[in-house]
RNA sequence: CAAGCAGGCCACCUUAUCGCCGUGUGCUGAACCUAGUUCGGCGCAGGGAGGAAAGUCCGGACACCAUAGUGCGGCAUAGCGGGUAACGCCCGUCGUUUCGUUUUUAACGGAACAGGACAAGUGCAGCAGAAAGUAUGUACAGGUAAUGCUGUAGUGAAAUCAGGUAAACUCUAUGCGGUGAAACGUCAUGUAAAUCGGUGUUUGAGGGCUGCACGCCCGAGCCGAAGGGUAGGCGGUUAGAGCCUUUGGGCAACUGAAGGCCUAGAUAAAUGAUAGGGAUCCGCCUCUGGCGGAGACAGAAUCCGGCUUACGGCCUGCUUUUUAA
RNA sequence: GGAGUGUUAGCUCAGUUGGUUUAGAGCAUCGCCUUGACAGGGCGGGGGUCGUUGGUUCGAAUCCAAUACACUUCA
């Protein structure tokens, strides 16, 4: 298992001809409370528990095609550091498999990660639901 | 070995891959006519959470409000002396209470203490008790010319004793102006210097975020209705009552001098993720080892000094049999 | 980051300022009566570490301190 995960990870980074991009930088961060206050107001939502996605189809500050941020709720993680770690792992989850949605269209987004499980979670069911809601959120836009 | 007390130290390490945030430095792209500015890109070097970052219980620095002023009110502290920028913190010392395996006394050691004043005034005291503060009854004993005049018993936490009670009001001494980085400064963006009603311009509306009054300053707008716009950047903002070493002073807290060091600055908020290896601890077993698991409390938000609380491990010292009559 | 409020029976609240009396009220619950039975009504009962710990006091739900939890609010 150990194994098998690490060839993946090889394999991405050493097959891919483009040199996929794994990089989160400062442009890509959702920052703007205006921003966030519209999305929580207008947006829609896909969903695999336990991650919640908000997107928002608007025009953006900087010149990229999604802006990301991730939350997780007080009420369900009551220390600081917890609620941190969780948002660590959201944020390299979605790192790591964002070019499942990078496609250069010139629709941009906003996007919100919302944690709603309970407990503390492994990487890996992070790493799994995130590919699934990514992938769900693909379906909706195209056929929708 | 275990327990208790006191003090000190650490806060898993390392390798690979992929990332994040500052700093310094080198190269470089685009936009505008140039100077230069703005937006980027790549490389190198070095840095990147805590002992409590927490609770927000105290004290400051700093900023604005009159160079923060007067009176009342309010709040805090409380033996004495010292330390400190300051403190409700720390150190020393006196006293009281308590512990040190039978009792008493003394010494010694440990612990706790909001430890000023009820000899200014006011209030309060269930039950019990004659009586709880303008109080004086019963029994016995003593005493007087006579009398609760004196003692003992009894009730109670407390009984003419300068009674008890101030974490009761209060008094005394000392200290405290208010508001807090969402303070404050500055740049940019943008609408509405619009509409309706009320009120006011030296006979002064309103404001200066102070509980009230005074005083001072600013002063032409202010209040309400309905509605509209912006909610961004930069500074403040990290070199400081800073840390380490040596040494002088002091019982100590602490402090003088010399030398060395630079040690996070994010803002929907960085300090991470995955995989391997190694130490640590726990459990089990077929015990020179193997297997499985765990990794405490917890995340900077202007910055310092304390206190309190949460919590894993290691090391050192003392006590667990104190002494005398 | 700052400021503030609350915690009492299964639930919603009094009582706390100003100390000592059995910690009360409504709903819920249990028993009995009323009814052929149910609802409703009447009578009676049980149920409380007063969030926790410590202190002051003769005595603490109340005063003081620390602590836990919940909630409100501020450009």
């Amino acid at each position: 298992m150990i194994v098998k995960s690490r060839e993946i990870v090889s394999m991405i980074i050493s097959d891919t001809p483009n040199k996929m991009d794994f990089s989160f930088p400062k442009n890509e961060k959702l920052k703007s409370k205006k921003l966030i206050d519209s999305l929580f107001a207008e947006g829609k939502s896909v969903s695999y528990y336990p991650i919640k996605l908000i997107y928002l189809k608007t025009e953006l500050p900087k010149r990229v095609s999604i802006q990301t941020g991730a939350t997780v709720p007080k009420k369900n993680f009551k220390s600081a550091v917890k609620r941190n770690r969780i948002k660590r792992l959201l944020r390299e989850g979605y790192r790591l498999n964002k070019h499942l949605v990078f496609n250069n269209s010139k629709t941009s987004f906003a996007f919100l990660f919302l944690y709603l499980g309970k407990d503390t979670p492994q990487y890996n069911t992070i790493d799994e639901s995130m590919k699934l809601v990514l992938r769900k959120f693909n379906k909706k836009i195209n056929h929708g």
